[in-house]
DNA sequence: CGCACACCTGAGAGCGCTCTCACGGCAACC
DNA sequence: GGTTGCCGTGAGAGCGCTCTCAGGTGTGCG
């Protein structure tokens, strides 16, 4: 019978059964300062017995500091839904705070309303935020209460360190090995917009093409699958000598094939087709997508572990990502 | 200069700012209870200028209920992994959280450990719960404070209601497409064998070889690509002559299909491949892909209702699942 | 004019916890 | 034997907030 009956247990009623002080009662549970072994044995039992558990608004509210990461993603969901995206950066943010004893919480920012943010900030449950997808209006709006406890995944600023997947190198790769392999009149298919990480693909993208004096087809997109497949007419329709398609990711690429064999075109055979992240699915579609690898995972631990030790970061870190050939290109 | 300088403001800051006492300043804050006007007005102002937000760990400490809802996913990440279906519960509940003012918040249960759902249930932070993927251990381990309010999207307890999709139903209208189609050999790639909705679908499909006299033909999967494709060439190899092939998810039935590609057999025509879910791609694949829908984010929807307004319950709510019917079966 | 009743307001307790501080006891040292 | 220091302990303040309660002011009505 470790459940209490009603009220849940205080620290209050675990120091009376022990006999011990409140004060006492809190050094064990909390072990810090000393107690002597006897009260430490007696506390443990009835805490043990109270089914206590201690209350973590209360414990934030008096430390300051709280018992949750907050991973706060940047937008609407839409964009990010298509792939596992999110899911992998939570996990990897729950396995680097789990032996910390932190919780992790996942918010919904929009994109522009800083006093969301400044909510979130004030809540001095959260020990530290990873910002995801963020925008430059929402890293302006990062509290100063907040510096130092916070980095992104994604674009930074000089206060909000950074921690992204070097997607220019990455595409310059992927469009490369397009270029290699014959391809002259490439499309692509961007990212968001307003995501730093599509800026960067696609200035890599317009340097080949005026390197090598290739046109520039650039067509929007949103990462998701059925605007891959949208592009895809749409480039078509507009320039049908296209010999390939680089898509900003995979889901979107998986979308530009299906678009593309629906008007009847082969893939590799009439136009080869490229994506980026190398997500599950890629290896297995047909023709296996050639891409390039995005250790979201990774990166994630990085930045989790970034905000939980707080040292000085180097204001942005990229990490490579290589080209993964396969069949579609 | 909406920034506050050092230590965040407090009520105590804002009622001075305005000239009040902190009480007012509370009511005028919280709106609740009566203030003149022109306090109304003060009080507004000065925690505008200060920037004030209250302090949700303050405020769940005294007001005994928070301001997240919880969720929680149980077992480790990876077999969720593979497809965006964590995010859509996160999404939908967020979606039906945000009107009230609740955040919500993602925590991972290891399997076997009641002290960890313990630890959430004492957190006054948390005003309800929506457990993921639960198991029988977990339910059971449920603690009395949290009852009613608390519901799972899955399997239920007498204390936890459940939400969940009819997948028995829409198995069996997969199964029996496949039997329509002339399938009489059908193997199905089950689930997780400790995920409920894994039991219902693999009845579903041993009560239709009974009925009808076929075969039964069982792997083990755990809802992943990877596992699909070796599922594949399991099947294969024990049954040689198996015509059709039944995933309880669309990624694992993906994941088949590029294992029996793989092997050189035709999707449909040497073996048809249905799955569950209805993900994005799957429309998309090549071929498409025959499968069952399945509403997540309406089920999660209707999970995180059930819990905002606790009003008893139905012990388990089954949501429809519709075949749709496309290229691969 | 007096009384009841509304409405607004501030004082203050207290949510469950941590942490500083002071105190008593005990060992060690000169 | 006195001083110093340390260790274990309890009293108590206080984190930021809400909410009850009592008081004070204004209005309506008899």
């Amino acid at each position: 019978m470790t459940a209490p009956a009603t009220r849940p247990a205080t620290l209050e009623d675990v120091a009376r059964a022990a006999g011990v002080s409140r004060s006492t009662a809190s050094r064990v549970i909390a072990r810090t300062g000393s107690a002597s072994p006897a009260a430490r044995d007696r506390v443990a039992a009835a805490a043990d017995q109270l089914g206590y558990v201690p209350d973590p608004a209360a414990r934030a509210l008096v430390r300051g500091s709280g018992v949750r990461l907050a991973v706060a993603v940047v937008g609407t969901t839409a964009a990010v839904l298509d792939d596992p995206y999110l899911d992998r950066v939570v996990a990897a943010a729950a396995r680097v705070c789990t032996p910390h004893g932190l919780g992790v919480t996942l918010h919904w920012l929009p994109r522009h309303a800083p006093q969301t943010l400044r909510r979130l900030a004030a809540d001095r449950g959260i020990r530290g935020m990873v910002l995801v997808n963020t925008t430059k209006p929402v890293l302006d709006a990062v509290p100063r209460s907040l510096r130092g406890r916070v980095v992104s995944i994604g674009i930074g600023s000089p206060t909000v360190p950074a921690y992204d997947i070097d997607n220019g190198a990455g595409a310059t790769q992927v469009l490369r090995h397009l270029y290699a392999t014959g391809r002259r009149r490439i499309a692509m298919v961007t990212g968001p917009r307003w995501l730093m990480c599509a800026g960067r693909s696609v200035r890599a993208y317009r340097g080949l093409a005026r390197e090598a004096g290739l046109p520039v087809r650039l067509v929007p997109g949103d990462f998701t699958a059925a605007r891959g497949r949208e592009a895809a007419r749409e480039i078509l329709e507009r320039w049908p000598d296209t010999d390939a398609i680089y898509a900003a990711s995979d889901t979107t690429a998986l979308g530009v094939i299906a678009g593309l064999r629906q008007r009847g075109r082969q893939v590799p055979g009439d136009i080869a087709v490229a994506g980026f992240d190398d997500i599950p699915l890629a290896e297995l579609s047909t023709p296996a997508l050639t891409t390039a690898s995005h250790p979201v995972g990774v990166i994630a631990a990085a930045a989790t572990e970034a905000v939980l030790e707080p040292r000085p970061a180097p204001p942005v870190t990229l990490f490579p990502s290589a080209l993964i050939p396969r069949d579609s290109a």
